[in-house]
RNA sequence: UGGGGCGUGGCCAAGCGGUAAGGCGCGGGACUUUGGAUCCCGUAUUCGAAGGUUCGAAUCCUUCCGCCCCAG
């Protein structure tokens, strides 16, 4: 069958595009031109969608003999992942810009603009896994089978369609093993390190971005603690997450850290890490991707961030897209903007938005 | 030249006779397809200066230097 492959220059769609073509499917290479990284400064060096990377994985492509395209998604990117971004740090939240990614860009724009292709299915090199409930005739999502790379937490939420259409040739593999399969085939990127940071803030002055993008974050106010006692001052609040200890400027007995940003007073409150322990928070716009909405209260492990080993949960329905997720044991800064996602062993059932 | 307080690493700061906490910041490392997140490691042979007491002082005494506050 026809396959479109997206090709993000790095090693794990790389592999994933050898792999697929070895099963004898007809491969088709897809880069996704993302962002324009220069905003007129000259040339850039991101990471996944940097003219670097379309290089390489133009190199990958000719190395396998397949057909390479480079798609226009600026627009969906800027719509779907930036301005969201953005505007998640305005109000206070800290964003997740590659959940949106997978779902507005990858899953979504991609999708849509290859279908007039005849293509059947979509693959990435994400570390996931997908299977059919025998019951239901459900796809559902797992977890990638290596544990350390697994990235289903940023795809908890795709469509069921999407699902169907999604394929990950990598997900069963472990790291070592797609670095050796890469080499193996000589591909070009087989020793590209890891990527890091956000792709459209290569620099890392994600707070630089953001201000560009909207000056209005310029606005400075308190740093205050539990009792509301001034202890500082700030640019900003899109400086600031729960649990961040530097950059405050704030000197105690112990370790600050942000316990709460509040956006409309333009207040970042700081406090002792015992308090940034919660038992439970409220995730919205909640998508039951593996299975049904359930009606009642289920158990399932919670993550709330993408390095954060998942912690036992009651999960209870609260109407209107929204869920009570409540902790067996109080969990470390959790953090509005970041993605709570629900696991049933190796089945990610889906997930929220933390408010 | 009446009274009181203070001078500890770049900064904030504990210690008040037993051989320099901690925080901020900074440097390095680990981790990583989000987050100035998290995690490690490093960061004053020395406590404003000079003498003295003591087995031993940043801690006690003396003098000097420099700040600050309340009075005049």
């Amino acid at each position: 069958m026809r396959v479109v492959v997206a090709m993000s220059g790095g090693v794990d769609s790389s592999v994933a595009a050898a792999l697929l073509q070895e099963q004898g499917h007809e491969v088709v290479g897809i880069s996704m031109q993302l962002h324009d990284q220069t905003e007129g400064q000259g040339p850039s060096f991101g990471r996944c969608c940097a003219l670097d990377d379309l290089h390489d994985a133009k190199a990958v492509a000719a190395r396998l003999g397949i057909p390479h395209y480079v798609l226009n998604l600026e627009r969906s990117f800027a719509e779907g992942v930036i301005s969201p971004f953005v505007r998640d740090y305005l109000e206070g939240r800290t964003p997740l810009p590659c959940a949106h990614c997978n779902t507005e860009v990858k899953f979504a724009s991609l999708v849509e603009k290859t279908r007039s292709l005849g293509v059947e299915h979509v693959a990435t090199g994400h570390y996931a896994r997908k299977d059919e409930d025998p019951g239901s005739g459900r796809t559902r999502l797992l977890r990638g089978r290596d544990r350390r790379k697994d990235q289903s937490y940023f795809l908890f939420g795709l469509t069921q369609d999407q699902l169907r259409t999604a394929l990950f040739p990598v997900g069963g593999l472990e790291k070592g093993e797609v670095r050796r399969l890469a080499s193996e085939r000589r591909l070009p990127v087989a020793d590209k390190p890891e990527s890091m940071e956000i792709c459209f803030v290569p620099d890392g002055d994600y707070a630089g971005f953001v201000e560009r993008q909207a000056p209005e974050a310029l606005r400075p106010g308190p740093i205050v603690d539990e009792a509301g006692r001034v202890v500082g001052e700030h640019r900003g609040v899109h400086r600031f997450t729960v649990g961040q200890r530097r950059g405050l400027g704030v000197t105690a007995e112990r370790p600050r850290y942000v316990l709460r940003v509040l956006p409309e007073a333009a207040t970042v409150v700081v406090g002792d890490e015992d308090a940034l322990f919660a038992d439970s928070l409220v995730a919205r716009d909640v998508n039951w991707l593996s299975v049904a909405p359930p009606t009642g209260a289920i158990r399932a492990d919670v993550r709330i961030r993408y390095r954060h080993g998942e912690a036992p949960a009651t999960i209870a329905p609260l109407g209107g897209g929204r869920v009570r997720v409540t902790f067996d044991a109080p969990q470390r800064a959790v953090t509005p903007g970041q993605a709570a996602v629900f696991y049933d062993g190796e089945v990610c059932l889906g997930g929220g938005w933390i408010e």
